[in-house]
DNA sequence: GTCCAGGGCCTAC
DNA sequence: GTAGGCCATGGA
């Protein structure tokens, strides 16, 4: 595993894979890019950030007309208006409003709370926690599974918490290895084997066994 | 016109 | 417990 993403990273640099200004700017990309491509997410968090300074006080007093038309390029514009106000009251009222409050936990507690609120599953929660508040969990998404799948990998339960657990215990526990390879990762799905579905020569050779990887179902 | 993206909830069986 | 429908814009 880990040999993939050494070759991953020779062909990859990635720099700033996930651009924002602050831990809760993160925390919002992390709900408004559910099923949605990040261009659309960059769209709307210019929107959010001309009309406000991006903290959980802030949206909540936004009426839910107006945030809808903030977010609206980033689809699903009335779910994330539910679930970005969610996040925020969960944010004052357990953690006042304040992400180093929130930081000082341990993850596994913080994920718990986080998965308490209406809108954010796994992938989201871990998003948050890796991304915005730097903590040494790996996130899962469809890519992982389907590129490592393809490659021989089967957790011992095939759901998000058993492949969770195959990288955590394959990987360093590091959050910084774990931003990098799940950032190559996606960027190895989008721009490779989506964008060019043959690959020839697959710049993975041995270790990508799936030169002709396409991302179907 | 079709496909799908840096998911998750709800409902029905 | 799980399969299927639903939420929605924008780029390829």
């Amino acid at each position: 595993m880990e040999k993939y993403f050494n070759n991953l990273s020779k062909i990859y640099s990635l720099d700033n894979w996930w651009p924002a200004a602050s831990k809760f700017e993160i925390m919002v990309g992390a709900i408004l890019t559910q099923n949605t491509s990040w261009s659309n997410v960059e769209k709307a968090i210019t929107n959010l950030k001309k009309a406000m300074e991006l903290e959980p006080l802030n949206i909540l007093n936004t009426p839910d007309n107006l945030l809808e038309t903030l977010i609206y390029p980033s689809g699903y514009y009335k779910v994330k208006t539910r679930r970005l106000k969610a996040l925020c009251e969960m944010m004052i009222s357990e953690f006042d409003g304040s992400e180093h409050r929130m930081q000082q936990l341990p993850w596994q507690e913080i994920r718990t709370t986080l998965l308490d609120v209406n809108g954010i599953g796994p992938e989201t929660a871990d998003d948050i926690l890796l991304y915005a508040l730097h903590k040494p969990v790996f996130i899962i998404d469809q890519y992982t599974r389907r590129i490592f799948s393809r490659l021989g990998y089967s957790p011992t339960y095939d759901s998000y918490d058993g492949w969770q657990e195959l990288f955590m215990q394959s990987l360093p526990n590091d959050a910084n290895v774990f931003k990098n390879c799940h950032s190559l990762i996606v960027h190895h799905a989008q721009n490779l084997c989506r964008k060019i579905p043959i690959c020839e020569p697959c710049p993975l050779k041995n270790i990508c066994q799936f030169p002709n990887l396409q991302l179907d179902n």
